[in-house]
DNA sequence: GATTCGTGGTT
DNA sequence: TAACCAAGAAT
């Protein structure tokens, strides 16, 4: 693994995308916004929401001004809408504990709703230039093969991964940034999770994976990921009938989304958690 | 540590 | 087309 990073900084130099929470002008609410939205959601679905997202809640505390079911209906149709739920949390952390900015330390970061690992280790890193082990699940597949020599890594972060990331990571803590940054930049756009782009990799000659013959993953099968016909879907289509409607709905409405009535009330009530409120025998957005 | 939390593009 | 997957976090 000696020689990964001066690579891997040169072609990020020379193919990263202009994304708009990494422009030298994003502020760190900008950042912040953008991690909780892209947590398993692709960036091409992020960008139309995140910039509308900025351009009403410009602050932290524009957004913990108003009701948490208005981010929710701003959330749109990113998925896992108790995200935008956590993310006005985060907003009235930040107005409450923090005087209204995001704050730089890891620690702090990290006890805010919403924001584990990942997201306080991206934040400090990307917003604040700090020096960081940044592993999200493009780094943990670059190195795994480029070091590893493994096509996937575990399903979980591994006491061997975190060493590999934190002796790579560069000293200097403004380059660490960009390391960190450049790494997931690679592992999103050539070190892919299927047919990776191997002949436009900045290190396929020193790429451990690469070395072994590109073996196939032979761990444990990773769970079925269904949707069609679970509660998540029924649960989806329910939100989206009062995302869509201007104040409450009545039952009706709600019914109509959904066949199954044992399943749909089942979805009801699990959404009653914060997700929706009951406004006499009508329904709405918190 | 395993499960659960949406949604849509791609192949 | 059905399967896979996408900058994770909470429980």
């Amino acid at each position: 693994m000696s020689n990964l990073v001066d690579p891997i900084l040169r072609w990020y130099d020379a193919h990263a995308r202009d994304l708009p929470w990494r422009r030298p002008t994003a502020s760190a609410w900008s950042v912040l916004v953008s991690e909780f939205m892209l947590q398993q959601t692709p960036v091409s679905r992020v960008l139309p929401v995140h910039e509308a997202w900025l351009d009403r809640w410009p602050a932290p505390a524009d957004l913990a001004a108003e009701a948490s079911g208005e981010a929710v209906r701003a959330w749109g149709r990113l998925g896992y809408p108790r995200r935008a739920l956590r993310l006005h949390a985060a907003a009235v952390a930040i107005v409450t504990d923090h005087g209204g900015v995001v704050p730089d330390s890891y620690d702090a970061l990290r006890g805010l709703p919403g924001v584990g690992d990942y997201t306080a280790a991206a934040v400090a890193a990307f917003a604040y230039r700090q020096r960081q082990v940044v592993l999200d699940t493009n780094v943990r597949r670059v190195l795994g093969r480029a070091v590893a020599g493994v096509e996937f890594p575990a399903r979980s972060v591994t006491k061997a991964e975190r060493g590999v990331a934190e002796a790579l990571l560069p000293a200097d803590p403004p380059t660490a940034a960009t390391w960190s940054v450049a790494v997931m930049e690679l592992g999103a756009l050539v070190c892919t999770a299927d047919r990776p782009k191997c002949p436009f990799c900045p290190v396929v000659e020193t790429c451990a994976w690469q070395a072994a013959g590109r073996p196939a993953y032979d761990g444990p099968p990773r769970p079925l990921q269904t949707y069609a016909g679970t509660d998540r879907q029924c649960r989806g289509r329910l939100l989206a009938v009062l995302r869509d409607a201007p104040g409450s709905v009545t039952k009706d409405r709600l019914d109509a989304a959904w066949d199954l009535a044992e399943q749909r009330d089942r979805c009801l009530v699990s959404l009653l958690d914060g997700l929706v409120v009951a406004v006499g025998d009508r329904y709405a957005l918190p």
